[in-house]
RNA sequence: GUGCCCGUAGCUCAGCCGGAUAGAGCGUCAGCCUUCUAAGCUGAAUGUCGGUGGUUCGAAUCCACCCGGGCAUGCCA
């Protein structure tokens, strides 16, 4: 609709000879300025050395519309034009809804390919609650992308080679010569949750005092990774997250990419030895020093892996890369990502989100969740405290780049308070309809589309609310644009919005009007479809009651 | 110190490719259940859009500076 008011716009410039420039066609805030807006009078005015209204009326008697799309255009304010969508164009997208069960979903990336990269938390423990913005952020960011047209890789990759692995291997080995020898010291910078004596008790109920003494720090590593990563991929399992790739650190070494990148590097003059660590030469303006990426050791550090994997990554080919990383990441991600480029790679097709850290907050106590410390709040235990929808909804209800205050008793009130249930409810209440229409009006409910009379759809309710659904495609297309999911949220409350409203208005199932009740119910399934359908992208449920 | 993010109603936040009277939920106050789920609907009150300048016909939105909070600034990842 806005390419075809458009595009009747630019038609009647170039016929006026008025200069065609960029204009925009918004949604104006209030309604009775009609569906569709336009500035261009306002852009061009200055130039046509013009009142803006007169250029508007100028225009606007050009301007010739097929009266089923738009049914009136005026000029209003200080020049902009104004078009009212008609009626008849709302209630002919209610077929089109129900024709189409992927209502919402577009072939606009077919024959693309996107890889998103997310959560990639490394396996010295399970998940925490702050780990569970990532996973739910990308959960709908990967959906997203698929329902326009992707086809999406999720991938995750985790550093199995570096000093958190071997710090997480010593904790481990610890722990078990603890059992043996509670005097047996605790590495100082240690991982001391829970999780990592059960590890210990584990081996030893297996192995009894088999690695006592034992320098084999590579047992106790892959035995922890083993063990963590079982509970980090359960619980991205409760969320029904299945990666397809998990990428590890030491697979870029065996390769040689790691070396090959070493090499590259050296070939263009970029990195050099100091210290007895090998740097790289970083661009002075956008960094304040050189960065390691080989320590005095001789192992790397996370960076020259992290470049590695991305160059893979790129010439994996994939049209769209999406990285999802927290704010504490910010600076090593601008590092790999220059590295990369200096060896002579295109980044044009990696995205990076950065979401901003979360605080969680339980009555007025603040939960910390630092793993270094014993008192930490997992993602497990959220999921208990408060539900998977609401975990997967609280997470993504906020843009990515804001601060995100996660109140617990919030999200675990089983009320109306409860943002996740207005959503919800809307849906159960639309099933109850549909039960109610099977069981007890079989007439209504068993008439055939073709009988469907959308002329009935007379009041404000009803036309309201088909406006909204009609809007549907368009938001899953900017939601996915941006990678933005909580836009999607937005725009879900305000079809719940409107549908309570048509509810509290309307009686759907009427014996003494069939033929109404029968278009009413259309409405409720084809509400029950938009709504499912973004739930299904966004990841909560579409319960059939409450 | 430097870089980045954030600052909008009592609280949590939308809006930010400049546009018309700045929005939502929660909380507060006043109404609505003999009818398909009241986890709902209707109405009321609530604002120096952190501050000061600038650009513009027009600034919450763009620019500069300042203030406040967060993150980063490791030969950890």
């Amino acid at each position: 609709m806005k390419d075809y008011i458009r595009n009747s716009i630019i038609a009647v410039l170039n016929e006026l000879g008025y200069p065609v420039k960029d204009f925009v066609i918004d949604e104006p805030k209030d309604s009775s300025f009609g569906d569709l807006s336009a500035n261009i009078a306002l852009v061009i005015s200055k130039e046509l050395k013009k009142n803006p209204r007169e250029v508007a009326g100028n225009i606007l008697e050009k301007l010739l519309f097929d009266e089923s799309k738009i049914s009136k255009s005026d000029i209003a304010g200080p020049g902009f034009l104004n078009f009212f969508v008609s009626d008849d164009f709302y209630r002919n997208e209610l077929i089109n809804i129900l024709s189409n069960e992927n209502y919402g979903k577009m072939n606009k990336n077919s024959g693309k390919t996107a890889n998103l990269e997310w959560v990639s938390a490394n396996p010295t423990g399970p998940l925490h609650a702050g780990h569970g913005r990532q996973v739910c952020l990308g959960k709908a960011i990967a959906n997203l992308l698929e329902w326009t047209g992707f086809e999406v890789t999720r991938e995750y990759y985790y550093n199995d080679a570096g000093n958190q692995m071997n710090n997480l291997a010593k904790s481990i080995k610890a722990r078990y010569e603890q059992i043996m020898n509670p005097d047996y010291p605790f590495p100082e910078d240690g991982y001391v949750g829970e999780y990592i004596k059960e590890i210990a008790e584990k081996i030893f109920s297996d192995y009894n005092d088999k690695y006592r003494n034992s320098d084999d720090l590579g047992f106790f590593k892959s035995a922890g990774e083993q063990e963590n990563f079982g509970k980090i991929k359960a619980t991205l399992k409760s969320f029904g997250i299945q990666h397809d790739v998990f990428f590890n650190e030491t697979s870029l070494y065996k390769d040689g990419n790691i070396d090959k990148l070493k090499t590259i590097f050296k070939n263009k003059n970029l990195s050099y030895e100091k210290d007895g660590a090998t740097w790289l030469k970083m661009n002075e303006k956008k960094f304040d020093k050189d960065k390691v990426i080989v320590k005095a050791t001789g192992e790397p550090t996370y960076r020259l892996p992290d470049m590695a994997y991305h160059i893979d990554k790129i010439l994996r080919g994939y049209n769209l890369i999406v990285d999802i990383f927290g704010s504490d990441h910010f600076d090593t991600y601008k590092e790999v990502l220059y590295g990369v480029q200096s060896a002579g790679f295109n980044t044009d097709n990696i995205k990076v989100i950065i979401h901003q850290m979360v605080t969680f907050k339980k009555g007025n106590e603040s939960v910390k969740m630092s793993k270094r410390s014993d008192n930490v709040y997992y993602l497990d235990d959220l999921i208990k405290d408060v539900g998977i929808d609401a975990t997967q909804f609280f997470f993504i209800m906020r843009a990515a780049n804001t601060h995100l205050d996660f109140d617990i008793e919030l999200a675990k009130d089983q009320s109306d308070k409860n943002p996740v249930y207005y959503l919800q409810y809307a849906h159960a209440r639309i099933c109850g309809i549909l039960r109610n229409a099977e069981e007890n009006f079989s007439n209504i409910n068993s008439m055939n589309v073709n009988e469907l009379d959308t002329s009935l759809l007379i009041n404000q309710s009803e036309i309201n609310l088909l406006k909204t659904l009609s809007k549907f495609p368009f938001e899953v297309e900017d939601s996915a644009k941006s990678l933005e999911p909580h836009k999607l949220i937005v725009f879900l409350n305000s079809v719940a919005e409107s549908f309570h409203k048509f509810y509290h208005n309307n009686r759907v199932l009427d014996n003494e009007n069939p033929k109404l009740s029968f278009a009413r119910l259309l409405i409720c399934n084809a509400v029950k479809r938009v709504l499912k359908n973004g739930f299904c992208i966004i990841g909560i449920n579409a319960p059939e009651r409450m």
